[in-house]
DNA sequence: TGTACATCAGTGAACGCGCGTTCACTGATGTAC
DNA sequence: TGTACATCAGTGAACGCGCGTTCACTGATGTAC
């Protein structure tokens, strides 16, 4: 899916214009979803006419390429921001990541993101990349807090990471579970045991 | 989105009927995704007329609602059979669990019922409810395996193992990562340690 | 500085198609007497 | 056992609509000389 589309001016004016125009891509996917999706519905949210849409975006395939694309590098950027700084508070980073969870809007793009990849063999090539390098800059920063790690092991926790922190964002965000305070401390537990930190208590905080 | 479709008929050979036409359904929608799975495409996958299938299911919402109900009713049974042996070898019941999850088919249906959740209140409101039911049914293998856990930590103990689990079955299923065994051991690992069971290793077994 | 021209940005109308839904209809099956 | 009738099961045609896409077009902006 990643560069399927060639945007025909890369003109200041033009990647502006493309921009906006992902940015209302963008807001109809998360308010409606992507049956709703539809260029007439973009170019009504962009303020401009269908025509002009198609100008930057010829088909809708290549809307949706480009949207996916963006929406993957933007979320890698952030994880990347926040686990470049090794010596941070880890549990800083861990609230920062957890807090992003509860956003339902960022919750509907990613259930979009997957059932595209669930259907379309270049969109789960691109969110396979996306998970690989998601999972390769949290491996890093383990090995950055336990040098002398295999980098096999911290390929495991990383992936491990990964796995339950999309897994609690089902949760967290309210859209199959609804959050709790005794199951967000575990889950904090856990998270911190896979990245091989030890956490204050030595099992869980609600057990008896 | 529950008891939203009132079948015509309760008759033996209605009941069969309906079946096979959410059978038709679920193929689709397994197949090719929730924007192809159209009122005739349905009818066409189950060998009836347009109009037949509106004879049972007279709107698309009616239909999409009783496979949703369908098959969160269907992974629930498959659930609380397994965790219903509760001294039964967990390493097997893990195994069964997680050998579910490497099928894409699975996978691709639940991509789209978190989808559908995710712009539908009504669809959210029947995930939850089947999130709830499962983590409860863990809950219940947890205590009876561990007698004299509080409530609260049993409930936070399966509330994470369901995290996990389905955090994990975007990556084992293919669809958002790849299989990895070093991620895999750590993974069993993880999922018994939140369980409250100790692991044959210490620490995770790709550890160095 | 002015002019010619190419390219960029944006418009508007039309196309064929598949969609969900409506509805009148026919044949099969059960049921009351 | 036979008949009348209601209900169940299934058909077929048509509707209006929104969809993605095509295309000819106009105005704005840059650039070469």
């Amino acid at each position: 899916m990643s560069a399927a589309a060639t945007p025909p001016a890369p003109t200041p004016k033009g990647r502006q214009r493309r921009t906006a125009l992902l940015d209302a891509a963008e807001r109809i996917l998360t308010s409606s979803g992507g049956a709703e999706l539809t260029m007439r519905t973009v170019a009504d949210e962009a303020g401009v006419r269908l025509g002009h849409l198609q100008y930057y975006f010829p088909t809708r395939t290549d809307l949706l390429a480009a949207l996916l694309d963006r929406i993957l590098a933007t979320s890698l950027e952030r994880v990347a921001g926040l686990t470049s700084t090794a010596g941070a508070d880890l549990p800083a980073v861990l609230d920062a990541l957890l807090a992003e969870q509860q956003d339902p809007a960022m919750m509907r793009l990613f259930t979009e993101v997957w059932a595209m990849a669930a259907h379309d063999a270049a969109a789960a090539e691109a969110v396979r990349g996306f998970y690989a390098a998601y999972a390769a800059h949290v491996a890093e920063f383990v090995i950055g807090r336990s040098p002398g790690l295999a980098p096999g092991a911290a390929r495991a926790r990383a992936d491990v990471f990964v796995m339950l922190m999309e897994g609690s964002s089902l949760f967290r965000s309210g859209l199959a579970g609804r959050p709790d305070p005794g199951s967000d401390a575990l889950l904090r537990h856990t998270l911190l045991g896979v990245l091989g930190e030890d956490a204050p208590e030595a099992r869980g905080p609600a057990d008896g």
